[in-house]
DNA sequence: GACTAAACGAGACGGTACGTCCTGTCTTCAC
DNA sequence: GTGAAGACAGGACGTACCGTCTCGTTTAGTC
């Protein structure tokens, strides 16, 4: 026997309700009990299908970045097209998926599980990505392409954590050139 | 009149209590009635000195580093200066003092004033050290050497939230090397 | 057309499971989730025939006492009727049954519904019973009748719900006695 | 040291609450959050002097009898004595004490401390009222004096369970009546 | 033998109370 | 006036059950 089958319409409602918490409070604002009541349904949905906030806000962003991710540019100008990709990449990082991200990764440090399933459905995709991007041609060839990732991910992150410095175009253009000196 | 003076045995307690409270159950584990409980204080005792568990941390952590940081090298050789100053930078991070301050920056994302406080007493010291560092030739003149250091503790940051790869002698060589082959 | 019939199996395994709950968990622990799951049926089996778990459990309680409770004794002697009547009923009252009937009442207190029916189905024919053999010359013609039986039950209910003196052959032999002294 | 002293606001604040609500609900229908809201308390506040509604309203009881109960008549004439004494205590028993004493009663057969508690402080009291006016001489003297308030008792707790008769001034006449026939 | 329709099991749904934990404030006495 | 103690109002936590609903399946009649 099966049950009656889950309902599409809350899942959306809760991701939709978490998204727009989360825009609206901050991640550290969003609770369990909020985005059930911000969605119209009880609490033992949202932990029948998700056991944390984390969990909800991780398939929202899943959602999300499906929707918003424009395809790796690729113009046949390696430097062009990593400068495209950044600026892309920035733009989103600074809207409400950068957001929910930090909020992601500073409650990951308390839940590997988290941790791994962050990387493996967020991060590793864009790392893969931006790899593509190099791997083209704006680099020499002997330099570790992992290493140049964590370098380009890891100036962005660090800002947008630290806030001590924008992220935005000119940081796409100061990160390409930079890179393009290496010999 | 002047009442009773400030208990110095209770400010250390509280700090101490913060410190070995992150270290068993995390950043995300510590509260402030924990906090109190495990100093033997009252909690408004803590509350009259500081106001979130944020700023008891932030200031447990000051005093850390203030013992442990070692100073700036200086040998005359900018790279291997750069090395030694890296593993150190990258021990410490490893350890408590690490999983404190990722903890801080993650609720800074919420609260606007620990931002500042943490740029100002922990991050922006150790940027002006390390650029310092790198100002000793290890980089070309014409870097912006605003952007090397971002480079270097973005990656460090990185992954430390990450988890995806070490933060370890390995990566302070690999480091130095990469920047070395910027012309 | 007139679709499935309804499942007796399913009936009877619903007011088992709701007899073997109650002697396990005693009548508050009783749910109606809990009665479907023992009796492996549907929640809204139990539903659709019955509003309430006081129903179910009436229902029951209903079925076993047709089962279980012996004819009215009959053999000349009043006196003798009367306490082999009482001790029945004390022995029926301390059982399960007894159980049951003590917490419909309690649900019966804000459910007007349910007192009529506990009076219909299960007080009130132990009380025509009762009258029955007092009507048989136990007590002076004068005496109220419906008085006598509620001083009868009353004491029996009021030891069942208070705890504070037990309800077994003993009692049955005293009551007829004060009942006798009845002049 | 000493803390914080109990607030004897909350706390009658919080049996106030109990009281009310379960005059407006009758006693299923009190809930600890709605006492707590109702008080303007914290639910903690509640749980923390009382660990179930049994007990909150167990302590209003007995608050309300302290107040409420007239002391025991003692004219010279025992069977006036009696209808007073009866009339006094059917008059309590038709009001919120008496439901509230049935909903103790009926989580009494769960909860055998509340049994104990209750027995104690409510009914073991009126039984010794009961038991004094009777043996003042309504009774022969060799009438079991235990059973006897039973009897009575018996009758008034088993009419206001099943409300198949009234508890009035009239049972209060007919039950002094009954007993006086008693040789 | 195909069709109809109600009963069945399963289990998801929106809701509400549960009892616990922590927050930040307060009120007490002791120092 | 600081400190330990601990009560206070408040709110989120995760769980249990409520009563309803929506599935696919089963089991009788009809036609």
């Amino acid at each position: 026997m099966v049950g009656r089958p889950r309902s599409e319409e809350a899942r959306k409602a809760i991701l939709r309700a978490a998204l727009d918490l989360c825009a609206r409070d901050g991640y550290q604002g969003v609770t369990m009990k909020g985005i059930a009541e911000a969605a119209g349904s009880g609490r033992q949905t949202v932990y029948r299908w998700w056991q944390t906030k984390a969990q909800v806000l991780l398939e929202a962003l899943t959602d999300v970045l499906a929707e918003q991710v424009a395809p790796t540019p690729d113009s046949g100008d390696p430097r062009a097209d990593l400068v495209a990709f950044l600026e892309q990449t920035f733009t989103l990082a600074r809207g409400v998926a950068g957001q929910i991200v930090v909020g992601l990764m500073a409650d990951a440090q308390s839940d590997p599980e988290l941790s791994a399933d962050l990387r493996a459905r967020i991060i590793g995709p864009r790392r893969a990505a931006l790899r593509a991007v190099l791997a083209r041609g704006a680099l020499p060839a002997d330099v570790d392409l992992e290493l140049a990732v964590d370098l380009v991910f890891g100036v962005m992150w660090y800002r947008l954590l630290n806030r001590h410095a924008d992220v935005n175009e000119d940081l796409a253009e100061e990160m390409a050139a930079l890179l393009a000196r290496i010999r």
